[in-house]
DNA sequence: TGTACATCAGTGAACGCGCGTTCACTGATGTAC
DNA sequence: TGTACATCAGTGAACGCGCGTTCACTGATGTAC
């Protein structure tokens, strides 16, 4: 039999691109299937329905942002240097794969599928950060708000830079919106990288 | 002859609920005219299509929450008077029409028609305060990128709250959120409600 | 090494459905005489 | 006050289209003998 591997991943690779460029909604399986150079039948061979292969592809992107998040919030010791290694993982997730980034950032809402919810989910990491940094003192406030600050601390800029309105990567402003993000948590450390 | 405008500001209420309940592609013109108990093309009546209706009610809520925080932005002097404005004006908009609020908030990418870059825009409002506040030196940073966060701080915990992951509405947590703010962009005053 | 067979990735035509939109119409209401 | 008319909000049936999905098929490839 034929190796179906190339043809599934340049699947993924083309939905996932047209996807970001177009909107999850507008995007066809015909759509994909011409990028690809393939029947629309054919993606059927590899995925149940068009909702399995949009929830594939979240999940698996979700699924491997969660893990390097865990990674780097348990290869620091202190709070301040957790957030900042989370804050400047996902900094640099956005260069190396800015489609797979995007199709996240964009795709966050309205998907509200099983999946949503799951463990291992980035923003529960992110909240379970700041409540242990409430409980043991490190910081003060709101845990839950202090997440969503922080949250949109990264996420707006990102998205500002997805539409222009700001001309640099996120890769490329990370220790402004690591201070960014120090400050708002009330951590040590001073805003760097102002003069 | 009759008057059609009661209809038209029902057509349009139901379908800001519907738009907010489903999301905006997954509501029918006939979704919609059953909510309201009309035909469906009566809807064509007072608009010339689909997208004329959804462009329609974006751009009157945008270009109305636009001239609010403008007048926010003049009703004050000091520049952290004028940021302490607009930051509680929009906690205010989501308690008094929620329903406006959250399809602004989910529409806000996406609808790249024509009308996204108008004048009058609430983030252009807010770029142009921080503009102002770098070259006059009461502020330091990158204009852009402190509008980012300081929108990130605003609608970030307004999607947390939309989805229940925040238990509080915008408007409770007005307080700490102008203090987030604040601490963003340097400007004087101590982080308000902790204790 | 050569042949027969099983597997299954990919095809192509067709399906039913719900969508946005059109259009000739109806009939309630405001206006003119 | 009563009648004739014009207006136009709302109707209802129909349209063509592109969508997701199905399914009997083809034919390249790996395996067994």
């Amino acid at each position: 039999m034929r190796d179906g591997r190339p043809t599934r991943e340049k699947i993924r690779q083309t939905a996932l691109t047209l996807f970001v460029e177009r909107g999850v909604d507008a995007v066809s399986l015909r759509d994909i299937a011409d990028a690809v150079g393939i029947r629309a039948s054919t993606i059927y061979v590899h995925w149940k329905s068009r909702d399995a292969l949009v929830g594939e592809l979240f999940v698996d992107g979700y699924a491997s942002y969660a893990r390097r998040i865990a990674a780097a919030i348990e290869g620091e010791a202190a709070f301040a240097a957790k957030l900042e290694a989370v804050v400047r993982l996902v900094c640099r997730l956005e260069t190396e794969d800015p489609v797979l980034f995007r199709f996240l950032l964009l795709t966050q809402h309205g998907s509200l599928s099983a999946v949503d919810h799951c463990e291992g989910n980035p923003i529960d990491l992110l909240a379970r950060l700041m409540r242990d940094g409430v409980a043991t003192g490190i910081i003060a406030g709101d845990p839950d708000l202090l997440t969503a600050v922080v949250v949109g601390a990264l996420v707006q800029p990102a998205t500002f830079s997805l539409y222009g309105r700001i001309g640099r990567s996120l890769d490329q402003m990370a220790d402004e919106i690591v201070g960014y993000c120090l400050k708002l948590v009330g951590a040590a450390r001073c805003p760097p990288t102002t003069k």
